[in-house]
DNA sequence: GAGTTTGAAACT
DNA sequence: CAGTTTCAAACTC
C-alpha cells in the first residue's frame, strides 16, 4: 500500500467534460463527503481515495476519477493510496481516453485543493493493474452535453440496463461481489447525478440480483474479485427500448477501457443490458461476460452475474485474461478468416456473427490464448464476438428482440484439446436470451460446462459432434423468456464463406441429398428408427446434453447418414412466400437453416440472422413450446408417444400423411379433435395401411439388397474389351454371372412374396414379377453399358 | 408438372 | 378462443 502522502494528485478531464465543468466538487466517492470546491476550500476527508468524485458545480456532470499522483508520473494510478496531504490537480487532457500523456494537458482547470487530512482509515490493496473507464451516460437534459460517469472497471464487469419508461433516471454503478464490501450508487437523473451509499449487503452471487430500478451496487472493494458496473440508461416510454447515443457512448468506453487496447467502438441502438465481465482473477482463468438485457423489469435472477466457470477450466496460468483482453467492434469490414491452430475464425462482412470452424485435429496440451476479442460487427449490441486473441474465436449473439445474452469465456492455457471434430464445421453459437450460458472455450470443442447458473445452464458436451445446423434451446425456462438456442451452421456454409460467395447459391451447391425412403416404415422398424433423428430439433430438452429427438414432419431414418459436407440428409422446403421464417417451413420449425431448398426469398439464413432471430421470437411469442417436438416426451395413458397437442384432420381420417399423428407413426390419441378418424388401434383402415405399408418396406429393403447385391456382382465382371460394332451390337454375356442371376432371381422372389403377401390376384402377382424381372434386366444392362464405356475409355 | 386437397400456422 | 386466411406439404391426375 502506497500513501498518496502530500504529492499532487489529479484528475483529469477529457475535453467534453472539461468543457461541461464551469464548477468542481471534489468529493471522497466512499463516502459522498464533499472534500473540496474550485474555490480551494477544504471540507474533509475520511478515508483512503483511490478515486474523486469531481461534480461540476453547475451540475450538468459528475465523474469519478481515479486519483493521479502527479510525482509518479503520467497515467500512475495510485490504487490503494490513501489521499492524505494532496494538492488535488483538476485538469483537461487532450486527447481521447487511453492515449492520453503529460503532454497532452492542456489546461488546468482547478488546483483546487489541498487536502491535510492525517489519517488513512482505509487503505485498498493495490492491484497494480486497474483499468480506469470513462464513460459517458446520458446526454444532459438541459445542456445536451453528454455526462462523463468515468468509472472504476477493475471489475469488468459492465451492465447496461434499460429501465422503465416511468424512470427519468439511469443509474450507472459498478458493485463488488463481497458481500461485505460497502457500495455506492451513482444515480443519474434529469437533475444530474447522485451519489449515494447503498444499505443493502451484497450476497455473493447475487450482487446483480440486487439490482432494482435506479439503483446500482457500486464496486468500492479492491481487485480482488470481480466487481461490476452497472449502467442503466433512461427509458422514456414504456416500450421504448433505444439507447441513447450517449449511453452507447457509456458502454463503448467501458469496453474501451477493459480492453486496455483502445480498440472499441461500440454502438447499440437497440435495448440492451450488458455486461462485461472478468472471471476470478485469482484462477487466472479469463473470463468474459457479454449481457443484454431488454427490461423492463429486472427479474432479480436474471441480473445474477456469472460467478464462476466450470472448475475444471480453472486452470489457467494466465494471471488476469481479460486485462490483456482486446475488444475489437468492427462494422462492415470485409470477411476475416484468421486461422489458428484447430480454429478459424471468420468474420463475414454484414454479419454480426463471428464464425468458428473447426479445422484440423487437435493434439494436447495447446497453449490457449490469454486475451480475447470481442469482436462486434453491427450496430447493435445485441450480438458480440468473443474470441480469445490468436486463437479459439467463438461467437455469442443475440437477436435484438432477445433479452438477454450472457458470455463467459474461460480462456485457458496448457489445456488439453478435444478430439478433432468428426467433420470440418462451422458453428455459429446463438446464446440464450436471458440465460445465464456459460460456454467455456476449450480448443476445438466446447466440453463438459459445468453447471454455472443453476437452472439455465446448457452443457454441450462436444460441440464439435453435433451436427452442423444443430440448434439447441436452453433446457429449462425456455418458455419463460423466449429464445434460449444455439445454433451450429452447416460446414458447407463455411466454405462459402471462405470463398466470399453467397450463401445458399442453389445452383451451386451439391445436389440434395437423396429422400428418405417414401414407404412407411413397419411399426417395428419405425419404433427403432423414432430413436434416432434426422434433424435437430431447435428445442432440445434435456437439461443436461443436449439430446437428438425426433424432429417434426421428418421421417425417420436409419442411423445419422451424412451429406458430404456432414449435414444430416434432410427434405429441401419449398416455401415460397413465407421465407422460410414462419412454421410453415419445416426447416425451420426444426431449427435449422435452409439448406439445398428449393425456398424463394428464403431468409432462414445466415445472411439474415437478424429477421430469423426475430421470427424465431415471433414464434416464440405465439408460443413458447413452437420449436419442442411435437411427438415427443409425452404419452398416452399406454405410454404410447403421441402428439402433443393432437390434430385436427376433418377430411383425412388421419390415415394420410396431412395428418400429424399419422406422419409420425403414432395414431392419434385423446388430445386429437379430428372428426371420423380412423388412425386408432383397432381401425380396420389402419391396420389395412399399416400391412400394406409393412409390405412395402420389406420390398424395399430386399429389392435395395439384392440391387445392391446386383451391382456390387456386375462391378466384379472382370470387363473385356467391346467386341461388337457400334451398331447392333451386342451385350456382353459374360456379365449374366452366376451371381447376378441369383441376385436377380433374389428380388423375383421377394417381389413374388410380396404380392403373395398382399394377396394379389395371381394376374397380377405375375405382372408384378416380370416388372421386377424387367427392372433388373434394366439395371444388368445399364451396367454392362457402363462397363462397356469405361472399357472404352480406357 | 400442374392442379387440388389438406390441415397447421398465422392472423383477425 | 373461435373463425378465417395463409401457407406449404401431400396428394391426384
Amino acid at each position: 500500500m502506497t500513501s498518496q502522502g502530500e504529492g499532487h494528485v489529479a484528475v483529469e478531464l477529457d475535453a467534453m467534460e472539461a468543457a461541461a465543468c464551469t464548477g468542481i466538487v471534489v468529493s471522497n466517492p466512499m463516502s459522498g463527503e464533499i472534500i473540496a470546491s474550485s474555490s480551494g476550500v477544504v471540507t474533509s476527508t475520511t478515508d483512503t481515495v483511490n478515486y474523486l468524485t469531481v461534480q461540476s458545480q453547475n451540475g450538468p456532470f459528475i465523474i469519478q476519477q481515479p486519483v493521479k499522483n502527479v510525482n509518479n508520473g503520467p497515467n500512475v494510478v495510485n490504487n490503494g493510496s490513501a489521499l492524505t496531504k494532496s494538492h488535488i490537480i483538476v485538469r483537461q487532457k487532450a486527447v481521447p481516453l487511453g492515449q492520453q500523456t503529460t503532454s497532452n494537458v492542456t489546461s488546468v482547470l482547478g488546483d483546487i485543493v489541498t487536502l491535510d487530512k492525517p489519517g488513512m482509515k482505509r487503505s485498498l490493496p493495490s492491484s497494480g493493474s486497474n483499468v480506469i473507464t470513462k464513460v459517458i451516460i446520458t446526454k444532459n437534459p438541459a445542456s445536451g452535453q453528454p455526462q462523463p460517469v468515468p468509472v472504476r472497471t477493475n471489475p469488468q464487469t459492465l451492465t447496461l440496463t434499460s429501465l422503465p419508461s416511468s424512470s427519468n433516471q439511469s443509474v450507472v454503478s459498478a458493485s463488488s461481489d463481497q458481500p461485505e464490501t460497502p457500495t455506492k450508487t451513482v444515480t443519474l437523473t434529469s437533475q444530474g447525478i447522485v451519489l449515494s451509499p447503498m444499505t443493502t449487503a451484497s450476497v455473493p452471487g447475487t450482487s446483480t440480483a440486487k439490482i432494482v430500478p435506479y439503483k446500482i451496487p457500486i464496486p468500492i472493494s479492491p481487485s480482488k474479485t470481480p466487481t461490476k458496473i452497472t449502467m442503466i440508461p433512461v427509458s422514456r416510454s414504456p416500450n421504448k427500448t433505444t439507447l441513447n447515443p450517449a449511453n452507447i457512448t457509456v458502454l463503448s468506453r467501458a469496453l474501451n477501457t477493459f480492453a486496455q487496447s483502445g480498440n472499441v467502438t461500440l454502438k447499440a441502438t437497440s435495448p440492451s443490458k450488458v455486461i462485461i465481465k472478468q472471471g476470478p482473477a485469482p484462477t487466472g482463468s479469463g473470463s468474459l461476460t457479454v449481457k443484454t438485457q431488454s427490461l423492463p423489469t429486472i427479474a432479480p435472477q436474471t441480473a445474477q452475474p456469472i460467478r464462476a466457470v466450470a472448475p475444471s477450466l480453472q486452470t489457467v496460468q494466465a494471471p488476469n485474461a481479460v486485462q490483456n483482453a482486446r475488444l475489437a467492434v468492427q462494422d462492415k469490414k470485409p470477411m476475416v478468416i484468421n486461422s489458428v491452430g484447430s480454429v478459424q475464425q471468420i468474420q463475414v462482412p454484414g454479419s454480426r456473427f463471428h464464425y468458428v470452424r473447426l479445422v484440423s485435429p487437435v493434439t494436447t496440451s495447446t497453449t490457449l490464448p490469454t486475451s480475447l476479442s470481442v469482436v462486434k460487427t453491427s450496430d447493435t449490441l445485441n450480438q458480440a464476438s468473443v474470441v480469445p486473441k490468436n486463437a479459439i474465436p467463438i461467437t455469442m449473439t443475440t437477436a435484438p428482440q432477445l433479452n438477454q445474452v450472457k458470455i463467459t469465456l474461460p480462456v485457458q492455457q496448457n489445456m488439453p484439446l478435444a478430439p478433432k471434430p468428426a467433420a470440418t464445421s462451422v458453428h455459429r453459437v446463438i446464446l440464450p436470451a436471458t440465460t445465464t450460458t456459460t460456454v467455456p472455450v476449450q480448443g476445438a470443442s466446447v466440453t463438459s460446462l459445468a453447471p454455472i447458473q443453476p437452472a439455465p445452464t446448457v452443457s454441450i458436451q462436444n460441440v464439435s459432434q453435433l451436427p452442423p445446423g444443430t440448434t439447441i434451446l436452453s433446457p429449462s425456462n425456455a418458455n419463460i423468456q423466449g429464445l434460449r438456442s444455439f445454433a451450429l451452421v452447416p460446414a458447407s456454409y463455411v466454405t462459402q464463406l471462405q470463398l466470399n460467395k453467397p450463401l445458399v447459391s442453389k445452383a451451386t451447391l451439391p445436389p440434395p441429398p437423396p429422400p428418405p425412403p417414401s414407404a412407411p416404415l413397419s411399426t417395428s422398424a419405425a419404433s427403432a428408427q423414432r430413436q434416432t433423428r434426422d434433424y435437430v430439433p431447435i428445442a432440445s430438452i434435456d437439461p443436461v446434453v443436449t439430446q437428438y429427438t425426433v424432429s417434426r414432419n421428418v421421417p425417420a431414418q436409419n442411423g445419422p447418414t451424412l451429406e458430404a459436407t456432414g449435414a444430416r440428409p434432410r427434405k429441401p422446403c419449398n416455401c415460397t412466400k413465407s421465407q422460410c421464417l414462419k412454421l410453415y417451413c419445416d426447416c425451420f420449425a426444426n431449427g435449422e437453416f435452409c439448406q439445398n431448398c428449393n425456398c424463394t426469398n428464403c431468409a432462414n439464413n445466415l445472411e439474415h440472422e437478424e429477421e430469423r432471430s426475430k421470427a424465431i421470437k415471433s414464434c416464440l411469442d405465439r408460443n413458447p413450446q413452437a420449436f419442442h417436438p411435437k411427438i415427443g416426451k409425452a404419452k398416452d395413458i399406454e405410454g404410447n408417444r403421441r402428439h402433443t397437442k393432437g390434430c385436427n384432420c376433418k377430411r383425412s381420417g388421419c390415415l394420410k400423411n396431412y395428418c400429424e399423428c399419422y406422419e409420425a407413426k403414432i395414431m392419434c390419441s385423446s388430445f386429437c379433435k379430428c372428426f371420423g378418424c380412423k388412425n386408432f388401434e383397432e381401425s380396420p383402415e389402419r391396420k389395412t395401411l399399416m400391412h400394406l405399408a409393412d409390405a412395402a418396406e420389406v420390398r424395399v429393403q430386399q429389392q435395395t439388397a439384392a440391387k445392391t447385391k446386383l451391382s456390387s456382382q456386375i462391378s466384379s465382371v472382370p470387363s473385356r474389351p467391346p467386341t461388337a460394332p457400334a451398331s447392333g451390337e451386342r451385350l456382353p454375356f459374360a456379365l449374366i454371372t452366376s451371381d447376378v442371376a441369383e441376385a436377380t432371381s433374389a428380388c423375383l422372389l421377394a417381389q413374388a412374396e410380396e404380392a403373395e403377401r398382399m394377396k394379389m390376384p395371381a394376374v397380377v402377382q405375375e405382372r408384378m414379377v416380370i416388372e421386377e424381372f424387367g427392372r433388373c434386366l434394366m439395371q444388368i444392362i445399364d451396367s454392362a453399358n457402363r462397363t462397356r464405356t469405361a472399357n472404352s475409355v480406357a
